[in-house]
DNA sequence: CCAAAAGTGTTTAGCATACACCCATGT
DNA sequence: ACATGGGTGTATGCTAAACACTTTTGG
């Protein structure tokens, strides 16, 4: 081995970075991620999340979007933001990288052109993964089921205009339980992350009554309840 | 180099890693951080964190330990979470380092030695502070904030036994605002998060009933309050 | 006996859930 | 008409903030 380790000193292996992002959706009520198959080894055939090297002039945020764009169209993403540093000293072998990971999410109703190695895998039901990655898309899972509870994010999992049973088929896909449409509607409109959009459409093929469109205020995610309890006082 | 990356090529700057950590206590109704002044250039007599590079063999959650018992005996810290990445690219002159930042956090009654150079400041009112460090520290007093209303965070902020009346002013030192001492100890104990001690200590030299002791039930961190909204469904 | 501080009881209000009921359409 | 799905009204319960009141001490 190369050095004592005491005070940090690097050794001879090259300390790189890479960008990976675990990159959902919701299709057919089930919550995907976006996954790619290894062609070489390590981990030949393994299904890895999009992502690579940190590039010298870019930061993080900019470096995922690059990399993404290279498997996605990343206009279609309608939100990213970092999770969480991955660095155990082997997490991949034969060198020493470190990770940031990043959550992208895709609405239900835009379906970008893949590379012919990349495809969508339902996250309860993943493939065998490479190296650490299923560790990442968990907590990817983990972090859009909290940040539903209390921020608008849903607004980027949602077309553009949808009803509020759709809106609730997302939001049950996502948290992995029955959300009641009545409480949805009520809770969003409350906290005003969502309004009418004036229109309705036609009835399903069984009739119905003709539901009504929604869409969300702000397409920018935005703190909704920021104090669970202990909040500040009302004369302050 | 080693390798040519097609878009964004590595150029032949080291991209070195960092950790850093912001440790947060409070003292005399203060929320402080743990800085130390530089030395050399650059930012020669800024107000730096500690931290320091990231070792060939360790993790991020290793080294910031490590980097931080160089300045604060280890054992006093009483919780340590990964916060975030800094990486733009000139966040630090002359080299590319990319850092990881922690917000590590001290009980209010122990007093750990300290290095020469190092000093406990006031989050509002930071000195001049070195590179991008004073965005880490409000990022960190965020994170602070936010997870004193959802879990049971306070633990690493109160000694072992405490009275209402202290948690109250620890509490309002960290968020910025006025404390109620009665909802403080109803939410809490209704959350199972704290737990009569049984005994009672001297009342004060103006007289007055002697407060009772209180401890936390749990000093590991443990989220209280996970759903804001959309609660599973109590019948599933 | 009074002031001071701690702790409890009670009121009020807001919010979320559950559920009953009404509405509008296709067949 | 009636089945089907959409939407609203309302009851219930929980939580927390505010405040009045009681308790226990020192002077």
């Amino acid at each position: 081995m190369h050095h004592p380790s005491t005070a940090a000193a690097d050794g001879d292996r090259d300390t790189g970075h890479e960008v990976l992002a675990a990159v959902l959706r919701i299709r057919e009520d089930r919550l995907q991620v976006l996954l790619w198959q290894r062609a070489q080894t390590p981990d030949l055939h393994s299904w890895a999340l999009p992502g690579g090297r940190l590039g010298a002039a870019e930061d993080v945020e900019t470096s995922v979007t690059r990399q993404l764009s290279e498997k996605v169209d990343v206009h279609k993403l309608s939100h990213v933001e970092q999770l969480s540093v991955f660095s155990d000293p082997h997490r991949v072998p034969a060198q020493r990288l470190v990770a940031t990971a990043f959550l992208g999410l895709v609405p239900c109703d835009v379906d970008p052109e893949l590379p012919a190695d990349t495809r969508w895998h339902p996250v309860d039901g993943l493939p065998t993964t490479a190296f650490d990655h299923e560790a990442i898309v968990l907590t990817a899972r983990d972090r859009l089921r909290a940040k539903l509870s209390y921020s608008n994010i849903g607004f980027a999992l949602a077309p553009p205009e949808f009803t509020v049973s759709k809106l609730r088929r997302l939001y049950s896909a996502a948290l992995g339980y029955r959300v009641a449409a009545t409480n949805l509607q009520r809770v969003l409109s409350r906290r005003g992350v969502l309004e009418a959009a004036g229109r309705t459409v036609a009835a399903g093929p069984n009739g119905g009554r003709p539901p009504a469109l929604f869409r969300f205020t702000s397409r920018d995610l935005r703190i909704t309840d920021p104090f669970a309890v202990l909040r500040p006082p009302h004369q302050a």
